[in-house]
DNA sequence: CGCTAGCTTGAAACCGGTCAACTTTTGTGG
DNA sequence: CCACAAAAGTTGACCGGTTTCAAGCTAGCG
């Protein structure tokens, strides 16, 4: 579904002379500061198209459609997952305002998992081959890229290591707190998303777990939680829990 | 220790007019087939340098160090690996003849693990500033950089889930065979480079299971394993263990 | 030889998964 | 607005695979 023809009307705003980039998409900023003229950026900014809105459920790709480009969340959150043998599903991400979806279909030229909307989704899309060829006349793309898809290598292993249920949902907690300062907002109270199912298949846990230590880190005073929203209370603690997975 | 400055005399091979790749650079190797002229090879190949051989246990570079080069590895066993906060070993990957190390440092410019020699190792260097510059004149050197990140960024995943024992060592084993073969070795007969600890420690099973699933695999006519010899018996059992972590 | 590191084997403890029952929330239609 | 059903989440009891701890074994090397 991360096609061309978006839902929305306008793709790019364009204000008379001066443009604007959508503030929330990391890749534009960044090549903003490498400080190229107007003409480059509006180079640029024709490869940019927003899509959507996704509505809660709804797929943005699924796994095995031919890949044709990369997305920056614009707002909402992703959710990638694939479907193992068993049936059971394994989430392999959640993606917040800010961050890139897609990156790993490089290679193959197709998605290797599914991405669906937890919520109401925006996305910046980029046609990766356009991208690709402005790459090349332009050093700062091309090296925003590179960096962009050597993050995602070092972000993979850290669910690798057989860790502890609570070192686990630390780390899911305090991940998620650091991304959602980086964007500006409060890094201490935030809404989950995502279901307790979800969480549970991406930390590798059962739910029942993921209830299980929920209770425990607010019977600890380590947080309060009640639904979906949660209140982080000792961050210092959940941070120290956490410190073994995120390593710094 | 990836050091522009290697130990080997000759970092290229040129034999008056007719100069010869590394035949176990894959990314020389995929440069080859895009039909470039030869004066562009050669301005490729002037940024590949051999250097080596390191001694088992030696370090390539370190986890923190400044990061100039990534590296195909032409001879020998590369692992990689981090040390927690609890002091202990975590090993993020095997790396064989014609595999990449280096890419997930591009990111912090800085390297985010070790990488030790499992035996005599070769490498094939690739300053990564040149390389890139280069990138931007010669379109398939980039297409096949992002294809090499996006790759890793895959393989990842694999440990992620919660996978039992056998499963584990089932993928390891086959993983092993695969990439064996496609460098022209025997699939079903090989040496197990790494100790027992590095394959627990990688696998994130303790030592002392890594030995007793070896030991049942045997029992049950999976393998044959003596000491660091390993021959598979029974491939169709193993890869149908592996199925549900290697998903093709 | 005898030492050491790596490896193997056995017994017991433990963490998290599974199963089952229950509660709460959400969604739907009257 | 309520009634009801379905989905999501919680809680408890039990089970099983892995780890841990401890001891013994083997190969390699001075």
């Amino acid at each position: 579904m991360l096609r061309p023809n978006g839902r929305t009307p306008t793709p790019i705003a364009d204000d008379g002379d001066e443009f604007t980039f959508c503030s929330t998409c990391a890749f534009s900023a960044a090549c903003l500061e490498s400080g190229y003229d107007k003409s480059q950026l509006r180079e640029l900014h024709v490869l940019v198209e927003h899509i959507g809105p996704f509505r809660e459920g709804e797929h943005i790709f699924r796994e095995g459609d031919p890949f044709n480009a990369i997305a920056a969340v614009r707002s909402g959150t992703v959710k990638t997952y694939v479907t193992d043998p068993n049936g059971r599903e394994q989430v392999q991400g959640f993606y917040l305002p800010g961050e890139m979806i897609g990156l790993s279909a490089i290679s193959q030229a197709r998605y290797p998992c599914n991405a669906v909307a937890l919520d109401a989704v925006v996305l910046c899309r980029f046609s990766f081959p356009s991208m690709a060829a402005l790459a090349t006349r332009m050093p700062g793309v091309q090296q925003q890229l590179f960096r962009l898809l050597s993050q995602d290598i070092g972000k993979a292993a850290l669910l690798a290591g057989n860790y502890t249920a609570d070192e686990r949902m630390a780390a899911f907690l305090i991940s998620l707190s650091r991304r959602y300062a980086a964007r500006g907002f409060s890094p201490n109270r935030f809404v989950l998303t995502m279901s307790r199912t979800d969480i549970a298949n991406y930390l590798r846990l059962a739910a029942e777990s993921v209830s299980r230590v929920f209770r425990r880190f607010q019977d600890e005073g380590l947080i309060r939680v009640d639904r979906r929203d949660i209140e982080i209370l000792d961050y210092g603690a959940l941070d120290e829990l956490a410190r073994s997975i995120l390593r710094d």
